[in-house]
DNA sequence: GGTGTTTATTTGTCAGACAATTGACTGTCC
DNA sequence: GGACAGTCAATTGTCTGACAAATAAACACC
């Protein structure tokens, strides 16, 4: 029943599942070195090659870290907080990008997630996480900012908040839905208008952090999304409008 | 200025790069075919294991799918929720284990990440999730269940919430975060009393969520939490009990 | 004892080859 | 003319063997 079935996946597929188990199980620990390319080849009965390709989707996971040299070799990652992040992004984006996803529907999971950062931000929060704040705040006030200089500044605002809740597992979950919409927002042309009543829901946000009142932090923050999804909608509808349903093949 | 510096990275790492940068800049879209490997590593001026190598890392995001054939060839991946999701849960796990992450850490964010589902499941739950949590809850009342068995059944009570709350991207956010601590949770051992206590907390979300009262819902989440706190603690506080301060080296 | 050099080990890359798979083309038979 | 089978070409999957580059340890030399 073991050689029966013919390898429905490829060799490299199988050994970087194999190898990545034993990293999960705790068989293979931080730091440790797995063994040569050459040996690991010889153990799965394949050529380098082969091993190689395998050992290039671990370390494409972050999973793990090569080194030539005499006492190189490929170790087992300590997976940081910042690979984990830029994962997250780079999956989120896709994620978003590639399934048609309603705008609402992307707001409505990250607000929600945002919300749930909120009462602990406005416990923990420290001066440093208002200074971050309020500066952002000021440089969403500037006329001169561009359109990306604004959404960037307002996903570093929403950073700084998601970092007041001092929980690092939440800033890396969080990290992922905020910078993953940023691409999205991105197409969005403000006007002066928009900016202002962004701006001032962020102050408000603002305030209730430093007050620490963690029901007007979520009542502005619902505000906030509200206005998100009733611009969104509006810059899809005008586009909409303007190329009309695709034309037929 | 381009051909000076030496370049720090592997080629084939500079190859995933660029191929990964014209998917999600939208250059490549979904479905369509790449280059063949051969023309890749003309292209590109490397041989073609090198762009194998490259390949494979884009392959272990899921990003591409390989087909062999005459019309075969690497093609842009849909990512679909299920992918996503697989990579999320590898990648929390690994952090969560990797990063001494004290599981009230943990615990917290993940919690919060729940109650902000809370309401929307409350709002949009369907019998069907209803059914499903109270089969779960069914099943922890069976005093045959191992333990492991027991920590899956509170993995799917957990996801049936989640899903109620009829939005994928909040789905996948929350599914690494579910299940990526499902080890951690392996590790008790669940005594009669524990596991009564348990349950019914989860009939006490169940109730809630089948009212659509949202603030008991988050309540009981809240005192879920505050228990699996304190009976993960009291764990760790055994363990550290029986084998004291590592002994220096 | 300190310093520079050699050397062994290991990854990174290349070239060429063959096997396996799969769709497309082609020719035959009805 | 149409259905069916065989052949073919393109492409990925894998192997072999080789060389280059990096790197730390061992070693020779002063």
């Amino acid at each position: 029943m073991s050689s029966a079935s013919p390898p429905k996946t490829d060799r490299s597929t199988e050994i970087a599942r194999s190898l990545r188990d034993d990293i999960v199980a705790g068989r293979l620990l931080v730091g440790d070195r797995l063994p040569s390319e050459a040996e690991l080849a010889e153990q799965y009965g394949v050529s380098r090659p082969t091993v190689r390709e395998a050992l290039k989707r671990l370390a494409a996971q972050s999973l793990i870290r090569s080194r030539r040299g005499a006492t190189g070799g490929a170790f087992v990652n300590h997976l940081s907080y910042e690979a984990a992040h830029g994962q997250q992004i780079t999956t989120s984006t896709l994620l978003l990008s590639m399934n048609a996803i309603p705008l609402e529907t992307a707001c409505e999971a990250r607000f929600a997630m945002e919300r749930a950062c909120a009462p602990l931000a406005c416990a923990r929060r420290t001066s440093a996480h208002l200074d971050t704040m309020r500066a952002e705040l000021a440089r969403q006030s500037d006329a001169q900012l561009s359109d990306e200089a604004f959404c960037a500044s307002d996903v570093a605002f929403h950073r700084a908040l998601v970092d007041a809740a001092a929980n690092p597992v939440l800033s890396y979950q969080l990290a992922g839905a905020v910078e993953a919409m940023q691409p999205l927002m991105n197409m969005i042309t403000f006007t002066a208008r928009d900016r202002a009543r962004i701006a001032a829901l962020h102050r408000a946000v603002t305030d209730a952090v430093e007050a620490q009142d963690a029901a007007a932090c979520d009542a502005a923050l619902t505000a906030l999304e509200r206005y998100t999804v009733e611009l969104a909608g509006a810059v899809m509808a005008r586009r909409a409008a303007k190329a009309p349903a695709q034309p037929g093949s």
